[in-house]
DNA sequence: CAGAAGCGTAAGATGTAGCTTACATAAGCC
DNA sequence: GGCTTATGTAAGCTACATCTTACGCTTCTG
């Protein structure tokens, strides 16, 4: 429970599309699935896994559910790659340093 | 060609491992692959793949490959993200905004 | 209450990612 | 040249993710 179902659920251009459509503003099921070249069942399915991945929320509304993002998963991912980003680029820098050894005139 | 190589590579936790391992130094396929459950040979096919997701640079000392971290891919990556956050962030804010539609005392 | 609207869930088919074992390749050593 | 070290590649197997079709469950409407 963690960053891990986050990578896991953006590793797939649907689940990606979905959630690029929602940073425009909450959606329903059906307004999520429309135009997309698969059945509606299976963005339900995308629709879950993005909920367990706590990258979005939904909300029963009437017979609608409407969709809208999640902030709590999306921190959890960018803590993540904060902390991952920042070694990678200690390292990038060591190296660099570490690239003149017996170099000079 | 882009993020979504990256993103893919990324949804493993092999794969996720051996960068860590990398932001602490460059480290050969054997170092590597010291101390995995797995075989060497899935360790190369690991390395494989977060090569040509330019997650990982290769470079050949005598019999040894040493990898080391590449910048490019992290960074397309970031791109994305950041540019997914930013929109994401808004989103959570109008909505924030919105919430309050018929409230009062 | 009957019917429709709006979605989720279940079951089954299929493609593919990741593993293993066996083999190929390239560089150093004697 | 032959042997060892270090590593990538190929072929085949298995598990799982994702799709479809069929069905079930709520909620509104007349």
């Amino acid at each position: 429970m963690s960053y891990e179902a986050a990578i896991s659920a953006l590793d797939d251009a649907t689940r990606r599309l979905l959630l690029e459509r929602l940073t425009a503003g909450p959606l329903s099921a059906g307004e999520l699935a429309a135009g997309l070249p698969i059945s509606r069942p299976a963005v339900s399915q995308h629709l879950r896994v993005l909920r367990e991945a706590n990258l979005v929320h939904e909300r029963r509304e009437g017979t609608k559910r409407v969709y809208r993002l999640d902030p709590s998963g999306l921190s959890q991912l960018r803590a993540y790659f904060d902390s991952f980003w920042q070694r990678a680029l200690t390292d990038f820098k060591d190296s660099a340093d570490n690239e003149h050894e017996g170099e000079g005139p």
